[in-house]
RNA sequence: GGCGACAUAGCCAAGUGGUAAGGCAGAGGACUGCAAAUCCUUCACCCCCGGUUCAAAUCCGGGUGUCGCCUCCA
């Protein structure tokens, strides 16, 4: 499989460091408040990713953090009355509610910088005794100018960017790229004590502290959003190879962002959507196909025409799973049709697509065809009481393809008995030709969230939505 | 100022040297009591100008336009 290296610039083969294993960290969120569509991109990408690793036969261990220590869960404590720990466990709950809807899995580690203190007083001691650091009256500084490789991924260096103009003047630092590892209290925050005395630690030093611990110190993949390669996955870079003398990630991968209206979606600009509202006008699972349906590294404008689209892309791959559901369960045990042989000839090449789709830099939008091709053929293909044998053959493709995706996970209730009888009935006019009792029926069916098809194999339901 | 991305149909979006995938929407047709689903057919001067090449959406150069990072940020 090819990935795109951050750090080189390039597509590369990816090549695990213990063969059939890949460890992989993904930044995750500050739970301050519900997460929004542009922070579902990375979430929903790298769990793709894990997928596929996984269907290709590696084992994955993946973590993803929880920042609970910030000033904006400070802020929120604040505005709320209440305290840090409340807010960041309420958002951590309602981080998976939104993630179970899109069908992220949950992680092998979920570790939380409050309780990983004690590893990260350790990383700093490590960088102090290397002399990367320096002590301003509590406040601990990663001293960027010992770092000889700072910028390497960000390809930036330091007097451009100090030409850059936006940088916060603090007169305490000796360089203004140097950033906080531990912060000393300030009066009504919370803190920990330290060798540097109360305080916390700084927003970059939790990712490598927990990296390290859960993963090792040179690890396969790690993952975030495009604004967080600098500084963010730099200054990671600078403190966990300044603590380790050892490489920190292998393969840097890094999405593209939500746009709306051609404009980056951001907290700070409050031009967003959270997953949670999407969730009351859509199937959560529409919002995974968006993401999925273009390359993760392009931007993408989110709208909600967009949506509209995907979920009727979304109903295409139902539907589809819904007929071949309906035709196995009236299949026979005979032999294949020309057609169906053709069918079960030709399957093997979508599977093929696939794969070489995904492992090009997961090209989910590419691999995606694949299974719209697939589900063409299958649907011009089968008729009623087909060959059990490659409808089976078919149907497993079909949900393994879209299962890699993360796709079709909604289950489908039953229908109760009142609903049933209902159908009946509506058969019986019409074969009646009864059409107003049968429409009718129809109607009413409708109107309680169930449709109905009358198609050449028989009457099918499905629900809206 | 430095680093970087993008520009393909009405809307989304693949494709990085051999003559344009896929989805949505639209049009026509088949099937159907009707509807739906499904199938078939149909729908692209690949931002502009040069260059390289037998051959360019694809490579090179130059434009134009849009966006991102350099400040918390997915």
């Amino acid at each position: 499989m090819k990935l795109y290296n951050t750090m080189t610039r390039k597509k590369e083969d990816f090549v695990p460091l213990v063969p059939g294993e890949v460890k992989m960290y993904s930044c995750g969120p500050t739970v301050y408040n519900y997460f929004h569509v542009g922070n579902a991109r990375p979430f929903i990408v790298f769990d793709t990713l894990r997928r596929y690793l996984q269907y290709r036969g590696y084992k994955v261990t993946f973590a993803q953090n929880f920042t609970d220590v910030d000033d904006k869960i400070i802020n929120r404590a604040r505005q709320e009355n209440t305290n840090e720990s409340a807010v960041s466990e309420k958002y951590i709950q309602e981080y998976f509610r939104d993630a179970d809807g899109l069908n992220v899995r949950r992680a092998d580690y979920h570790p939380k910088v409050t309780e990983h203190m004690e590893e990260i007083i350790c990383t700093i001691r490590k960088l102090e005794e290397r002399g990367l650091t320096y002590n301003v009256d509590g406040d601990v500084y990663y001293d960027t100018s010992k770092f000889v490789e700072y910028g390497k991924l960000s390809k930036q260096n330091l007097e451009e960017l100090e030409a850059g103009a936006r940088v916060d003047i603090n007169e305490v630092k000796k360089n203004p790229f140097d950033f906080a590892l531990w912060k000393k209290q300030k009066p009504g925050e919370p803190a920990w004590e330290s060798p540097w005395g109360l305080g916390r630690p700084g927003w970059h030093i939790e990712c490598s502290a927990m990296s390290m611990k859960y993963l090792g110190e040179t690890i396969d993949i790690h993952s975030g959003g495009q604004d967080l390669i600098f500084p963010h996955h730099e200054n990671e870079i600078a403190q966990s190879e300044g603590a380790s003398g050892k490489p920190f990630a292998r393969y840097w991968l890094h999405n593209g962002f939500i746009n709306i209206n051609n404009e980056k979606m951001s907290k700070s600009l409050g031009n967003f959507f959270t997953v949670r509202e999407i969730s009351e006008k859509y199937d959560l699972e529409v919002v995974r196909l968006f993401m999925l349906s273009a390359h993760y590294r392009s931007p993408i404008n989110f709208s909600a025409e967009l949506l509209d689209q995907t979920k009727n892309a979304l109903d295409r791959l139902y539907n589809a799973k819904a007929n071949l559901e309906y035709l196995l369960g009236q299949a026979q045990e005979k032999p294949a049709t020309t057609e169906e042989q053709a069918l079960k000839s030709a399957l093997p090449g979508y599977k093929e697509k696939f794969i070489e789709a995904m492992d090009d830099d997961l090209n989910t939008a590419d691999g995606l065809a694949a299974i719209f091709d697939l589900v063409r053929d299958v649907n011009s293909r089968v008729k009623a009481e087909s060959s059990k044998e490659v409808m089976q053959f078919a149907y497993d493709l079909f949900m393994e393809l879209t299962g890699v995706l993360g796709l079709l996970y909604k289950k489908e209730e039953g229908l109760d008995a009142g609903i049933e009888r209902l159908i009946a009935e509506r058969q019986k006019a019409r074969k009646e030709k009864n059409w107003a009792l049968s429409d009718k029926i129809r109607d009413d069916l409708k109107a309680q969230g169930i449709i109905l098809e009358d198609t050449p194999q028989g009457v099918k339901w499905k629900r809206t939505n």
